[in-house]
DNA sequence: CTGAAAGCGCTTACAG
DNA sequence: CTGAAAGCGCTTACAG
């Protein structure tokens, strides 16, 4: 490979003042600019990153911490990855993927290899371990989530409150006074600290509160199967309710289907509104589902732009909230008279 | 940090004398080896990657490949990347996510900055440009899928062969006689080459011959939309058809859910089967989907096996062709008399 | 504005 | 078996 010397040397300068145009980090006069330039161009030379991340002690290596185990793996987080990996290249960083335990061990030991400048940390509970081991390593990072407190750390999160807001109203608008939320599990150790859940629920009470309605929810797990045993449950028990709000995505599925199956129209009889979902899925139900869709992609990007303006020394990103919007389908209509 | 200096200060040894107990490369008495070792717990030391990549030219990081506007984005995708995360980290590798066009150009410029000891290809095109620089840059790869030459490339793909055979045996064994292939959709530009729609298509053709049924094929695109569409007209052109393969994930939803809307039951008077298939998305139609399972997680792992095999000079790993396999569900039976 | 030189924290011939 | 030293390809005070 071309080096840093093959470049000074045909430009018949030092390699100090090509690596300054490469940085722009002292002035040099425009012609031996031109020089060094043309001297790059010709020769295809390229900087090693290596090399500069350990002369400059920073790599441009960001990581993106998940729960490997602990969390399913849905097409929201694939939205994730993705759009905090192209948001990192944007800015000329790269992304590693590194699935962690939520004990925070394995997290020490990548964090003890010096490989990256700051972290993405996924699925971030309400109490964290993770979050520890970052700041007494002094390891710059972003979390998309929050855990409960909150003092001067960067965030990104969903807008739980404004997500269900809009939800509720969607539904109260179109007349319906008897609302479900078929919310997460909460009783599953896995979760019982799991932000999104907590903050869903929360957010569900207060706001029913307010319109002056009811306030049933249902426990559930995230899957198919869960959705269509906890609507026989729903319809068994709340046998007066219009609307059904469903947070997560596969058991919103199933609630759909098990409507279906037991010849409960959708959305005649019952409307259907899933709080957290991905177009891709909410194509699946026939009819289309009607759903507040994720801020996935919106997220990874915002996470990632956090934690590279803290490398980078500018302003700080003020924590974002996000809410999941309004997307038409098919699924949510007046009630019955 | 603490650094080798300081761990072989502590023991009583030379620099090289730590790095050759740490990696092994020369022998070193136990006495010896015991000192140092002492004196890295004692300090917690971790090796600088940085600072070793630099070094020894090997940076132990890989990159995945993707290309991160031409394809659809779904759980498979997401299984690719977190089954070849979790197999680097176990081989002591860093995976990173780089989203680059077909045409390669932005492979070449990542390549160029020196980060990565070698790629994995995903969404490898049959005559994919990205092949061509990777040669041409000397850098080790591993696809994952097939160009349409192989000579000598690393690659790790689905046995197109054996899960169309295994499909028809189970429709054939069942009594069916009249089968049709949903396929993808060639028309399409952006996929007249993709490899895994071409060697199905062939793959039907050839084992629908030896068993001398009928070819029937029709082309379809991904979308839940273009199953329900192409089922219509399957009923008006092959009534007589008994059983259904769908080559893809969202079309196999949108098959079952315009044979249920239609009021034809299945399996009683349709048979269907998915050959591309993950669970979660299985479990959503009703019945649930018999299916071939997608080995997602089989192909990250071993794509990034292959690929670190090379890079360390082991034994190749021969091309690994992985058949999905026959997941039991509801919607695969004999025939109505 | 430009250059000589030290240094980032390792690995690896080479010598003993 | 162990060590002194060169070198990986850059960045960055420091001096001029």
């Amino acid at each position: 490979m071309v080096n840093m010397r093959d470049v000074a040397h045909r430009a018949g300068v030092s390699i100090a003042t090509v690596s300054f145009v490469l940085n722009g980090t002292k002035p040099v006069t425009a012609a031996t600019r031109a020089r060094v330039e043309q001297s790059m161009a010709d020769l295809g030379y390229r900087r090693n990153v290596v090399a500069r991340a350990l002369a400059s002690r920073r790599t441009h290596i960001i990581a993106m911490a998940y729960p490997a185990l602990e969390h399913r793996f849905g097409m929201s987080t694939a939205e994730f990855f993705t759009s905090a990996a192209e948001a990192a290249r944007k800015e000329d960083y790269h992304l590693v993927l590194w699935p962690v335990g939520n004990d925070g061990v394995e997290l020490r030991e990548l964090l003890g290899q010096g490989l990256v400048d700051g972290v993405v940390l996924m699925e971030v509970q309400l109490d964290d371990p993770r979050v520890g081991i970052l700041r007494q390593t002094g390891t710059p990072f972003a979390m998309i989530g929050r855990t409960s407190e909150l003092e001067g750390l960067s965030h990104v999160d969903i807008d739980f409150d404004a997500t269900v807001e809009e939800a509720v109203k969607h539904l109260h608008g179109l007349g319906h006074r008897r609302l479900v939320l078929v919310s997460g599990d909460l009783d599953d150790p896995r979760f019982h600290a799991y932000g999104p859940w907590v903050r869903t629920e929360d957010a569900y009470r207060r706001v029913t509160a307010e319109y002056g309605l009811e306030t049933v929810v249902l426990p559930c797990s995230d899957t198919t199967r869960a959705g269509q045993d906890v609507t026989e449950r729903l319809i068994r028990e709340y046998p007066e309710a219009t609307a059904i709000l469903v947070l997560n995505e596969y058991a919103a599925l199933g609630v759909v289907s098990a409507l279906n199956r037991m010849g409960r129209a959708v959305p005649d009889e019952f409307s259907v509104l899933p709080l957290l979902m991905v177009p891709e899925t909410a194509a699946l139900t026939d009819p289309e589902l009607t759903m507040m869709r994720t801020p996935g992609p919106e997220l990874g990007q915002l996470g990632t732009e956090a934690l590279i303006r803290q490398l980078e020394g500018a302003d700080p990103l003020p924590p974002q909230m996000v809410p999941a919007k309004l997307h038409p389908g098919g699924t949510t209509a007046a009630p019955r008279a």
